[in-house]
RNA sequence: GGAGGCGUCGCCUAGUCCGGUCUAUGGCGCCCGCCUGCUAAGCGGGUUUGGGGUUUAGAGCCCCAUCGAGGGUUCAAAUCCCUCCGCCUCCGCCA
């Protein structure tokens, strides 16, 4: 949720960047209003009830009749703190609902505009010219069933459509994958960090996942637990309610987690393989700053993405996300895009969002100010590879005639240091 | 799953039975000052968090809320009642 005061001292900065997102900017006349009402019924509210509380003290000294006098007359007065207090309470209410809708102001620079608005910033390496190569590129479904590694049949048959098993060299993948992340995040200065998969209500909505994507969110009816599309979650309720110290410089997190997704509203994209599904593995970064440090710890994420891109030898683009598809967190967002021979097309990877103090705000995670008092921190966070996806493009810009697939040189200390996966016969009949 | 105990402003702690000068006690730590070759000790003061008002702004001052969270009873709640959360102990069950 974006700072009250900073809508009161200058709304238009608020009304421009709503505009901005393609929504509505009338929102936050909305909370100006409420704010409004609420702070003149808080103002009647405190002057009721200092003097009830006043009354309270004589009432406490005086005895026999002169205290049922003094009862008699503060008992109309008790009435109204009552109606009061709960005035001031539901326009605060009023303002925070409204509040709460409105996204985040986005930072100068953030291209105007929807989805298909956004900005190419830049593009690394050359997609392979497979016609010049002299064969057409297979898909990733069909090199995974050649090497024995992704089994969607399977998947649908236990969990349904959108599951699949990863399997001998699939299996390995992803967990070679998971250690680069881990290794590269470690080596540049994250903590690993191992997070709950289940969280309360509370912090998926301190986090942001309750509001716009909220039926995108698997939820545990039973325990009233929800399950975690990322640890992002899980990172950002980490430090909830705490005033953590920043004097060292920012707190860096990286998290390797199980990520569950319901793609409701999806249907139809995406079928084929394992591009779009509803359980994933993530190695995810988490950064809490200070937020004049945010800009720059931004950049930072977005330079060890491309570190990991990089090391898996895939040709890429990173694109500045207009600002209607930022999500109502995210101040500004950068996705790098793989190329996906198959698909004619560049992908998302990876992603990393600059949320500044509007994840915290509602969190509450401050730091402790100059002048005394504590303010709201920023927090940021940035895929350092997921499991699924860069299988996908592992494969299919590796792949060979053969079907075989070549192994970017990064990832063969975690493969037994091989540098060649080869196709192998059809899996293994099941037994009964 | 069953039974019981506990949760106080950084940490420890008094207060809760029996509601009212609780404007929450004391200690430790920390901060500022005094004293002092230096340090320590000693002395004095300060030290939860959020919000509102006053102010050009800040400082300061005034007020409200805050005793795990949320409701309720009452003129009045740290204190009584209910729900929830967390921690601990015992029993059962499973590793």
């Amino acid at each position: 949720m974006i700072d009250i005061r900073e809508l009161r001292a200058d709304p238009d900065r608020a009304r421009t960047s709503q505009q901005a997102r393609g929504e509505d900017p009338g929102l936050v006349d909305v909370v100006l209003s409420a704010d409004e009402r609420h702070r003149a019924a808080l103002a009647q509210f405190e002057q009721a009830r200092a003097e009830q509380k006043a009354f309270g003290k004589s009432v406490a000294r005086a005895q026999g009749e002169e205290k049922q006098a003094l009862l008699a007359q503060v008992k109309d007065l008790a009435g109204r703190v009552k109606q009061l207090d709960a005035e001031a309470g539901s326009a605060v209410e009023e303002r925070d609902a409204a509040l709460r809708r409105i996204g985040n102001v986005i930072v100068d620079g953030v291209p105007v505009g929807g989805e298909d608005d956004y900005v190419v910033l830049e593009e690394v390496g050359v997609p392979r010219d497979f016609e010049a190569e002299g064969f057409a590129p297979r898909d990733h479904l069909e090199l995974g069933e050649l090497l024995g590694a992704i089994d969607t049949v399977r998947g649908a048959k236990v969990s349904g459509a959108r599951f699949y098993y990863l399997l001998g060299a699939g299996a390995r993948l992803e967990l070679a994958l998971m250690a680069l992340a881990q290794q590269i995040t470690q080596e540049e200065g994250f903590v690993p960090v191992v997070v709950p998969t289940l969280v309360r209500p509370e912090t998926m909505a301190g986090a942001g996942f309750l509001d716009a994507h909220a039926d995108e969110v698997y939820r545990l009816e039973a325990d009233d637990l929800y399950l975690t599309g990322t640890s992002e979650v899980a990172l950002a309720g980490l430090h909830a309610d705490e005033i953590v110290d920043l004097a060292a410089g920012p707190l860096r997190y990286a998290a390797t987690s199980t990520c569950y997704r319901r793609e409701a509203g999806s249907y139809g994209k995406d079928t084929r393989g394992i591009f779009r599904v509803h359980q994933f593995t993530k190695t995810e970064m988490f950064v809490y700053c200070r937020p004049e440090d945010a800009q720059a710890e931004h950049a930072n994420l977005l330079r060890i993405e491309r570190r990991v891109l990089e090391a898996l030898e895939l040709p890429y683009r990173v694109i500045d996300v207009a600002a209607g598809d930022l999500g109502g967190p995210a101040a500004r967002k950068f996705d790098c895009e793989a190329w996906i021979p198959t698909q004619g097309r560049y992908r998302e990877l990876t992603s990393t969002s600059n949320c500044t103090t509007y994840q915290a705000r509602r969190l509450g995670t401050r730091e402790r100010a100059e002048g005394g008092g504590t303010r709201t921190v920023a927090t940021l966070n940035g895929t350092a590879l997921t499991s699924t996806r860069p299988i996908i493009a592992l494969l299919e810009n590796h792949q060979q005639e053969d079907g075989s697939v070549r192994l970017p040189e990064a990832l063969r200390p975690f493969l037994g240091g091989e540098d060649v996966l080869f196709p192998v016969g059809p899996p293994p009949a099941r037994t009964v």
